[in-house]
DNA sequence: CCTATTTTTTCGAGCCTCGAAAAAATACTG
DNA sequence: CAGTATTTTTTCGAGGCTCGAAAAAATAGG
């Protein structure tokens, strides 16, 4: 139900905008913070105040390049790095890997760690995380002196809530509320994402020109995955955490997926498939659990050597991916794609033939004009994400408090 | 950019609230409306007091159920059916729709009129158009005042800002700009609606408790569209109406489409598909430009009758929309569908291909909890979609001015 | 008629934002 | 180097809004 709006909602909304305005803008003065959120100088005054008072906010010495200008020079905000620290966690096949940041995203520690995810038992997989966060928080070298809130991220589908992990293809146990564990077991705040979300949240950070409202991120690896940004808002679905992209049909009874059914995206665009095509095992053979990048790289070099069965693959990966693009498209209109992952690397193979794809569908109308990032290295970007996630809460909810929970539907209607 | 709040914001968007909270449950007291905005009895007080003084609400008798209870009897509270009226504008093939609805939601007056719609010059149809607004705009048996606002819907993609037609079916001319000029014309805010979005959102008024926050409509016609609400807003583009459901791509290279692609969930499942599959045309024949109800009808009575290409086509329209949800639900997660026209009537043929093909596919995990609803009538649907549209606009815009074009991403962030 | 109960209104207090003016801090000018 | 212009930031009073508590209103029961 649609909950009105209080007077105390009022100030708090107001110190996370301003809050928000710092952590976008690096360095921003009062009267730029002013100026971008429509509000009074008076107003950005006051709140600033209170939140260098408090601690949350530092100013800074002007940006030199300013101070050409005649009149008193503008004093910068920015974010006090000490305020608070936030915890990633990334699991990912057969890695984990942790890092602690500060409250102005620096990083200040780290942890990697090379696991058996694919048959470790569950409860050992469990306790690595666990292990691994609680040597960080009890790192003597650590001055921050707590962490607010833990991200973790996960290849594969998460719940909505971001408790738990549903399922995943690095480990063959299901439904593990990692959130809820380290919560229990640390009293931190603890959120379970989804990876591509992350990495969608990541290329927002970077690069907010190109990644603005509208646009996709996919994952190219050995499933594939998407994390989409619409009207400025990470899409998620409404039980999980949504968008299966590797997972919508490109040919009904089609290519063996390693999710079991047939026909899948990912059945012929996922290394697994690519690796099956360029070998010519058939369409039916079971899905490898892994392959090396190494693996891939001596694949994608095959295919720009010679035309054979390895070139034959890529450009079946690029076929599904474009009619799967293509139907996407024609449910939410072309968007900037950002393709991220080892086999991004082998993007100009794959490029032509999903181009082509693309034009027949009706979401291909302006195909030309879609553009293609690449990015092959994800596990920087979902770390990037978890932490801008994971501040992004701090600033909202431990920073800017109040009945957040009440925020129903405040201004949205559907009619 | 992030916008602050203002605090004549404050108002503006409480006042906007219970007069939402009015429209959704008919007759409320101060009491209840209290309770399901969370806001104080004191402010709902002075709210109501100041909408009644303004003839935006009334007054009505209490409900005789509750006045056995001890105490003050609840006062309710409903619109003033005379405070305003809008206008409603549904273009569909050959036909042509208005109707005049007061504050509350009546039907005070309408019209309709054949018309040749695929052979009229431009000018034409928008003169009809122009033309039949007019003969009630100037109708001397209208006592309401002044009609505050248009909505129009039509088949076909609309752009973003509901201003203008950018292709329909029922027309060879594109890019009409059908808001502004009856903006123009007749100096009334108008807005250009998709026909699907307006039955998504009709069955939300009609059903909340059904169709809440997730789910899906589908209209079975000539053509195949879609009206989306996620997370209890309805679902566009980002250029467009969006949701071009009917132009997924089913099958890369298949049935020609009357878009004039290949393989669009719409060329196996419109009606010209189906009447293509069931005369044994080929997937290449071009498609007929309208088949008859009378003709549908028959078909799916011959379907019903024996085993031949009548049932066969309808089977192969259930396969198409069976794996077009797929792909949907691997997107969104699955919600409730409503299958809306002509051909919801022959669903019976329909939905046992249709769940078996999701029974395939990623978001078909759980088909069997999936439900259809069935409604051949689209256009009273799409008739009241358009009118609560626009009430809701009158609501928030007229009745609860303020600066509204601000309202930028208030609360939305993406990490 | 009086009391209990429930709804609605009234009233003062407490915040919040805003605009205007003042204060602060710098560059330019002669 | 003092005075002026310019720009940023703070201060201060005014006006508005919501809230809680108390009062008023309206009914049923005894």
């Amino acid at each position: 139900m649609s909950v009105g709006i209080r007077h105390d909602d009022l100030r708090r909304r107001n110190r996370a905008m301003v809050i928000a305005a710092v952590r976008r803008s690096g360095q921003p003065s009062r009267t730029e913070i002013a100026a971008t959120t429509g509000l009074s100088h008076s107003t950005i005054s006051a709140i600033s105040s209170d939140l260098i008072g408090e601690g949350i906010l530092a100013e800074s010495k002007p940006s030199e390049a300013v101070s050409l200008k005649r009149g008193r020079p503008q004093v910068g905000l920015s974010l006090n790095p000490e305020a608070a620290a936030v915890m990633t966690v990334v699991l990912s096949l057969n890695f984990l890997s942790v890092t602690v940041i500060d409250y102005a995203g620096q990083v200040v520690a780290e942890e990697q760690r090379r696991l058996d995810t694919l048959t470790m038992p569950r409860d050992a997989l469990i306790g690595e995380c666990v292990a691994i966060v609680r040597r960080r928080l009890e790192d003597p070298d650590l001055d921050i002196r707590s962490i607010a809130r833990i991200a973790l991220a996960i290849q594969g589908i998460t719940d909505t809530r971001a408790r738990a992990m549903l399922w995943s293809p690095i480990t063959p146990h299901t439904d593990i509320a990692f959130a809820d564990i380290l919560e229990d077991e640390f009293g931190i705040p603890a959120t379970m994402e989804n990876d591509c979300n992350m990495m969608a949240i990541a290329l927002r950070w970077r690069d907010p020109q190109r990644y603005r409202d509208d646009f996709i991120a996919i994952l190219l690896s050995h499933g594939i995955g998407m994390g989409l940004v619409l009207k400025g808002e990470l899409f998620t679905g409404t039980h999980s955490s949504g968008g299966e992209f590797g997972h919508m049909i490109h040919r009904p009874n089609g290519a063996l997926c390693r999710c079991g059914r047939r026909g899948c995206v990912e059945a012929y665009a996922g290394n697994y498939a690519i690796w099956r095509n360029a070998r010519q095992l058939g369409e039916d053979a079971e899905p490898v659990a892994d392959v090396s990048d190494a693996d891939m790289r001596a694949l994608a070099t095959a295919a720009r050597e010679r035309d054979g069965p390895e070139r034959e693959a890529y450009r079946k990966a690029g076929e599904a991916l474009g009619y799967g693009l293509g139907s996407l498209f024609a449910l939410i209109d072309p968007a900037p794609v950002a393709m991220v992952g080892a086999s991004a690397a082998a993007f100009d193979l794959i490029e032509p033939a999903l181009r082509e794809a693309i034009a027949q569908t009706a979401g291909g109308q302006h195909s030309k004009s879609i553009s293609f990032d690449t990015e092959p290295n994800e596990l920087p970007l979902i770390r990037e994400g978890c932490a801008m996630r994971a501040l992004t809460f701090v600033d909202q909810e431990i920073f800017a408090p109040g009945a957040q929970a009440r925020s129903g539907l405040v201004g949205k209607n559907v009619a």
